[in-house]
RNA sequence: GGGCGAAUGGCUCAGCGGUAGAGCACUUGCUUCACAAGCAAGGGGUCACAGGUUCGAUUCCUGUUUCGCCCACCA
């Protein structure tokens, strides 16, 4: 067969992706009697493109959906993307900017279509991007959060929360974008530390001299002040409470009141009250019956309760309020001082803490369920970890503030009677209020993009119909995402299918870390740092790529500095395994898989067998926990360095059936093995050695129990290797080429000599003599009772040989008195267990047999 | 303010109650008939610091330092 020494990934990858998807593998089917694996895949935004962490995010899932395919389940990995409300909206704002439009110009209508062209055009972007990364999803059962279904499904959900008692309209104090225009939930912003300033101003009292100072970082804010606040029992104060100050600039009256949230530490003690726009004033206002003032208008503007600074933004109120102050002499500090402040997560904005009529999810009832179900252990997070943290969240929630007032997204289905002003909420869409029979008008908010996507375990599979799918696939397998959606998305989805399916959404919750950049930042186009994950594949591969992310996910769940050196090391194993490959089949070609072989099997045969019995049974522990990581070294570990460095090595000093028969075997084994993580090689391979078998997917993954085992010709085949190593090296320091071939004597068990000599002097050139030859000098070594000699017929240079031997002596007479003082511990000895003082002893043992060889060996040098 | 995580060879990271592992990089030798994206051999680490528990600590506990993250209404 001709196949290139060179691995390209490239059309590999492109005909094994075409042939799954043309037979339909990825198919899910609802089968009697079979157990399902679902698993949901978080949906990327549908205007958005791959990056690196949904490829790892995609790795993981994809491994554990094959995985399970090939133990019997039927594997249900089902794709679909997300409408992403503001990120989208803002997205095609910005491009019809580019034909100086607005939204507003387009209206509500118009608008919406420009965002479903747009969902058109780029839709399938993020699909073809996954699909080169070889994903097995069931692309028919493809979903996206405003498809027809999706959308009443959501409906649905809202009314019934709505008849529940669970949702309210209400006046609060929420978050608000003055660029985007909306309310947000807590989740949704971010908290920056700034350096800014902090103001100290005087407030003067109504009756008397002097006054009261305040501190604050937002001075523009005292437009809407209604108080001044100090702590009841601040001694400084506590005779003043009640006077009647003046607020400088506005002239209004405000009292001065005592609330106990008052930090008397902070500034001067005193805080100026600002119900309309903070929200720790907010409660304090309420508690004492003040005026809440709205100072700013939707965009961020002062509105007309700003008296003369309507119409200036907040940072140029900010700036004439200050100098207007300090003109009339009621400025009387400035600081520099380091706070927070809220920006909106998808735009950075500042938000505005404002008063606004909005819509709410009451969610103490749902945490609790939340909670308990975690708590039980029906949903198992893993890292446990998070445990912790999903719990601390869920146990401090606050209600959720779910209407937007944006365009793109599932509207609100709550009407209103403009005759008799019910209002009501409808799964139908209605034109007549049912009571009076009025006309009436639908809310014009739309819904938090996370209240659809905390259905989406159940609603992409049919919810609220009860579907065959939903009956069969739900409560799915596992869920794979990391930790910076565990709120926003993970804790939503368990508290929506506790309420809305009364059985949890899945089992497991995997949670992984982010991907950085090599030196741990966060990848973002203002730093220029982003990787494309697509042109990693382009560059190494698929498999080079997903097999990356599987090395290096560690079960702690740790964030992943990647550095493009590292997917070498993969592209270099998928190259190795190319090239095996290639050996192999053409050492296989007149080999006939089917006919019954009588095995007679050497011990090399034995060895392999029982370490592909080994590692098959760890890959199958280490897949089940997650341990992705591990399981990748050891995989590479043994396909590498013990399938192709020695059992290969050695086969190519026989022709036997059986050794053919091993080979294919091992070779057919490891592919399994490793599908999972890598799928298009191993399915090219596959094929490529039994042409006429369809697909490597319908084979069953490799367990412990399929093949030998047998501990003891390990242990055996570990001094072969070793003595080989001790040949090679000892030929290393004379500096002879490895194929120059050397005389060596090996004082060691016979029987293991008769069984491996052969095999020694072609592993490592040499020639092995039936005796030590004493008119030559010779290096010595000594492993495990095994006293090796190489004879050297030349003088060579052997002071460094010398001096090498006497730093190795004096290094174990060093370790040997310490071996020795911990044997000679009586603590030692009655409490530490006895392996590990026979291990000790032997090691000590080890050591004087070392040194009086070594010492035997410098003798004869000297 | 509360919580979480990290600190291990030059770099990126595993690991673990019995004196340290991988890959890359480095040094030396190889046109070995699958593979130079390879083969063989090698050098390199007081496992951040200080205490404690233990026969024994890089590993467990406490504290410190540095870095990163999350949550929180201190103006």
């Amino acid at each position: 067969m001709d196949l290139n020494t060179v691995y390209s990934p490239k059309e590999v990858e492109n005909e094994i992706y075409d042939f799954w998807i043309k037979e339909k593998i990825f198919k899910a089917e609802i089968k009697e009697g079979v157990t399902p694996y679902t698993i949901v895949m978080p949906p990327p935004n549908v205007t958005g493109s791959l990056h690196l962490g949904h490829a790892y995010n995609s790795t993981i899932q994809d491994i554990m959906i094959r995985f399970k395919k090939m133990n019997g389940f039927e594997s249900l990995w089902l794709p679909g993307v997300d409408h992403a409300g503001i990120a989208t909206q803002i997205m095609v704002e910005n491009d019809i900017m580019k034909e100086n439009l607005t939204k507003e110009k387009l209206g509500r209508e118009e608008f919406l279509k420009r965002v479903w062209d747009w969902k058109e055009k780029y839709g399938d972007r993020i699909v073809n991007q996954q699909k080169r990364l070889g994903i097995y999803a069931d692309w028919d059962r493809h979903r996206f959060t405003m498809d027809s279904n999706y959308q009443k499904a959501v409906i649905k959900a809202f009314v019934k929360l709505y008849n529940d008692n669970l949702i309210y309209k209400g006046e609060y104090m929420i978050n608000w974008c003055p660029v985007c225009k909306t309310a947000l939930s807590d989740l949704e912003v971010e908290h920056i530390e700034e350096k800014t300033k902090l103001y100290f101003i005087k407030y003067p009292f109504k009756n008397d001299d002097g006054g009261i100072i305040v501190a604050t970082t937002r001075p523009e804010t005292m437009l809407g002040d209604t108080a001044v606040a100090v702590n009841p029992n601040d001694e400084r104060y506590k005779n003043l409470i009640g006077k009647i100050l003046i607020l400088p600039l506005v002239g209004r009256e405000i009292p001065l009141i005592s609330d106990s949230e008052v930090d008397m530490e902070f500034g001067t003690g005193a805080v100026k009250i600002t119900p309309g726009h903070d929200p720790l004033d907010f409660e304090i206002g309420e508690r004492n019956n003040l005026q809440k003032i709205n100072i700013l208008t939707h965009d961020g503007y002062i509105n007309e309760n700003g008296g003369i600074y309507k119409g200036l933004s907040r940072q140029e109120a900010r700036e004439k309020i200050i100098k207007d102050l300090n003109e009339k002499g009621f400025l009387v500090e400035i600081k520099d001082y380091f706070h927070t402040i809220g920006i909106h997560d998808r735009c950075n904005t500042p938000i505005e803490p404002i008063i606004s009529k909005q819509w709410f999810i009451k969610m103490k009832p749902l945490a609790e369920e939340g909670l308990k179900v975690v708590r039980e252990g029906k949903v198992k997070i893993i890292p446990e970890k998070w445990e912790k943290v999903y719990e601390n969240w869920l146990t401090n929630i606050k209600d959720w503030c779910i209407s937007r007032q944006i365009w793109w997204g599932h509207r609100i289905p709550v009407y209103y009677c403009k005759n008799c002003n019910k209002m009501f909420a409808s799964e139908n869409e209605v034109t007549k209020c049912p009571d009076c029979g009025g006309s009436v008008e639908r809310d014009p908010d739309v819904l938090d993009t996370w209240f659809s996507s905390g259905l989406w375990p159940f609603a992409t599979l049919g919810w609220p119909n009860e579907t065959e799918d939903l009956k069969y696939f739900y409560p799915t397998s596992l869920l794979v995402t990391a930790y910076d959606i565990l709120f926003f998305w993970v804790a939503r989805m368990i508290m929506f299918g506790m309420y809305f399916m009364k059985k949890e959404p899945f089992k497991h919750v995997y949670i992984h870390g982010l991907i950085r950049d090599e030196k741990g930042r966060k990848m973002s186009k203002t730093l220029g740092n982003v990787i494309d994950p697509i042109e990693v594949i382009d560059e190494y591969g698929a498999d080079a790529t997903r097999f990356t992310f599987s090395q290096l996910s560690t079960l702690g769940g740790q964030d992943i500095n990647l550095s493009l050196v590292i997917i070498k090391f993969s592209r270099n194993f998928m190259n190795k395994i190319w090239n095996s490959g290639r050996f192999v089949i053409n050492f296989l070609k007149d080999f006939d898989k089917s006919k019954k072989i009588d095995l007679k099997f050497k011990k090399e045969d034995i060895w392999i067998l029982s370490r592909l019995s080994k590692v098959s049974q760890l890959a199958n522990e280490l897949i089940d926990s997650y341990e992705f990581g591990e399981i990748s070294n050891i995989l590479y570990e043994f396909y590498w360095h013990e399938f192709c460095d020695w059992y290969i090595e050695l086969s190519k000093l026989r022709d036997d059936e059986t050794n053919k028969y091993v080979l294919f075997t091992v070779f057919i084994n490891s592919l399994k093995l490793l599908h999972p993580f890598i799928p298009f090689i191993t399915e090219k391979l596959y094929k490529l050695t039994l042409p006429d078998e369809r697909t490597i997917l319908n084979t069953d993954y490799p367990k412990g129990e399929d093949f030998i085992f047998d501990g003891k010709v390990i242990e055996e085949f570990e001094i072969f290797m070793n003595i080989n190593k001790i040949i090679r090296n000892l030929k290393s320091i004379l500096n002879l080429p490895l194929k120059k071939k050397a005389k060596v004597f090996i004082d060691f068990d016979e029987e293991f000599l008769l069984n491996w000599k052969n095999k020694i002097e072609f592993l490592s050139f040499c020639e092995i003599t039936n005796k030590k030859v004493e008119d030559l000098k010779n290096l010595t070594e000594v492993y495990k009772g095994a006293k090796i000699y190489l004879f050297v017929e030349k003088d060579y240079p052997i002071e460094e040989r010398i001096d090498n031997i006497k730093r190795e002596i004096e290094n174990l007479e060093k370790e040997n008195e310490i071996l020795n003082k911990r044997l000679g511990n009586i603590e030692f000895v009655s409490k530490a267990p006895v392996e590990i003082i026979e291990e000790t002893k032997k090691k000590k043992d080890e050591n004087e047999e070392r040194i009086k060889i070594l010492l035997i060996h410098l003798k004869e040098l000297l």
